[in-house]
DNA sequence: CATGAATGAGTGTTCATTCAT
DNA sequence: GATGAATGAACACTCATTCAT
């Protein structure tokens, strides 16, 4: 079975703004509580320890309700992953082209994204797992995301709009720069996420951190 | 249940060597099949996935002598995590010991560690599948092993003593530069993982490329 | 619960033509529309395997008018039965009032049956599966389905009067014979049904066979 | 999927009479009480309202004991239909092989079957249902299952034995004739079946019609 | 009346764990 | 100690039936 096929589009693509019906709309804010019941069980259990009864019960549905909006868990799970990536993307594509210059780009997409992060706390504990019982399950599958592969070529695109303008070197692919800023936010975003005392600090004070030891690296100058 | 409670640290602190009746040698090579066999398994299939009597079958032992040296699946996960870094650490405390220079050893600690990857690529799939049905099972669990903590711990002292020589800059603490060298090369690890071509290149010749971007940045000088 | 209280008699053993209100016309239009979607329903998937949804998807209706017009499942399946047989009592007793004489009442009979069959493959398909997955959930329930019995009296009343006119042996009972004959013409409706080239043959071909084995038998003369 | 893979044919066609380790005796031997058990929930439930449950609880054992055995529901199922007539065809070919002339094989063929039917008549009620919640699922899956199909060639041979013997009619096929005494047999258990007092009439006692009922017919001589 | 979304009991099946041999 | 058969709790998913709109 195709990832992507497993996606229902019509949710994720369409806006819901305009013309529709009560019935269809309704439809949707069901679909969109299930999500959130989601997101919520599965980043305290993870995929595998969390119930399809949990998730029904989270949302204050009956068990069967939720196969009327998804095929099946996997299909549930992996709605929820395309939509938090979509929402993400759409933001940084937002925030993003407001700014001319590759490092104001870059300022706000860091920041966007610590703050994107922030907001959605629960769902990136997904991941945050960090390989607790992890499993490579059809490894691949999950990067295959198209969501995902648009992150990972929006900042490549970045990474080489900033090589033209002779801000990033050129020694080096876009692409192989731009993995390297991932992992280096995510993670701070992971370190964030361990620590018991989150109140205090907000993550999004890290961007200035992440952009300095992406740029300047770690050496003294 | 405490993590660390999990792992029978006698086997993993003991030196086997000396002194050890057949009985209690013939234990440790049945402990060490059947952790082999893990590793396969959990490796193919994640940690869900692969049941006990597929880890049994591939060390051809049956089903409850598995029990006999692991608690439970749990136990039997974590201390094969708990074995393959405890490998690693004694290999990077080696071979770094010979370097005098933070630079050198640096050089070394990275090598090192992409090499062992690379000889353990099929245990390391297992983290790799970077969220895959992911499941943040009591978070933090993974990451409080004492050997995860441990290999963190080392790179912080190999970041201090970088700033010690001058080598690495002073304005952020060891710590904070420490997280974000290991996400460099595990992004590099991973993105070599995914790859078909593996065959081709070698995982060890990117050590340069991690150095080079954890200490000059990616910006242009 | 009895069986025969499964089947609104109403609407079987009333003439519809007069005196019908709209209301009533149109409710028994729905409920025809619904008995012809569950007949074909029925045939392709089998009781168990058939939904109400697929039903009333086929009839399109919505699924919650099924139950406007029937009980439940079990009570549709049954008035689905109770009504054909109650179809072909009707034929019978028309076409073999025609005739006098018990041996041409007979033919009259295998052939009117027959192509009754042959007409109503799809339902009779139902009961060909000669046992597949077959349940004989509470056993003779459905044999004491009135139109199965009055079936039966049927085929023994002619029988008596084949008897009477001396065409019939009377060293067992009428009901024993009826018995005989039954099972006879199902058998060639089965293996016609089975067969693959049937749009060749015409199974009311079969009615001189079947006529020719019940009185004369196998038997080298 | 093929009918006739869901059978382990190891089971069935091997005599377990000899050199069987503990082991693979007791094994049989648990598999035979399964067996037992779902011959008895099946006939009394039917296939589809039988739980596995059910089956377990009946032969005593746990749920999950049954997939020892078993790969599926279906399966059992099968198994449990092929084991039945296996063992009739055995019986017939025995019995009937004591026997020269045709219409000896004829009666005996009669007689065994019928005490055969008597005697697991749970079994057998499994069919009798005729056609209660029957369903085609699949059509002709049921049938091509070789021991039925076994069976009737068995009757074929024996009807076409007595067409060389001159014992019966040749202007039809061994074939066609063959389908007629089958039925004939299969209506008088089935009534018997139906019948409360049983207890009474002896259905062995049967044989005598069915086989003039066959050979002669219903007409008068 | 008609609708079809919601319900939740019920089923087949898996698998970690135990324990008699 | 080793075995692997037995266990039974647990879970994803289905579907007859109900009922608010």
């Amino acid at each position: 079975m195709n990832v992507n096929s497993l996606i229902e589009d019509k949710f994720i693509t369409e806006k819901p703004e305009l013309s529709l019906s009560r019935r269809e709309r309704d439809k949707l804010l069901r679909r969109a509580d299930i999500l959130r019941a989601a997101e919520h069980v599965f980043a305290l259990k993870g995929y595998y320890e969390a119930t399809i009864q949990d998730i029904a019960r989270e949302a204050q549905y009956a068990t069967g309700t939720v196969y009327l909006y998804f095929k099946d868990k996997e299909s549930l799970y992996f709605s929820l992953v395309e939509r938090k990536y979509s929402d993400l993307l759409a933001i940084l594509k937002e925030r993003t082209s407001v700014a001319r210059a590759a490092r104001e780009k870059l300022e706000i997409f860091i920041h966007e994204n610590l703050g994107f992060f922030e907001r959605n706390q629960d769902f990136f504990r997904i991941f945050v797992s960090e390989g607790n019982k992890s499993q490579a399950l059809k490894v691949g599958r999950f990067h295959k995301l198209s969501v995902i592969k648009q992150h990972r070529e929006f900042v490549t695109e970045l990474v080489k709009l900033g090589q033209e303008e002779r801000l990033i070197r050129s020694d080096f692919s876009a692409k192989q720069i731009g993995d390297v800023l991932i992992p280096i936010f995510m993670s701070v975003v992971f370190n964030w996420l361990k620590e018991e005392s989150k109140g205090a600090k907000s993550l999004s004070r890290m961007s200035g951190f992440i952009l300095d030891m992406f740029l300047n690296g770690a050496g003294k100058k």
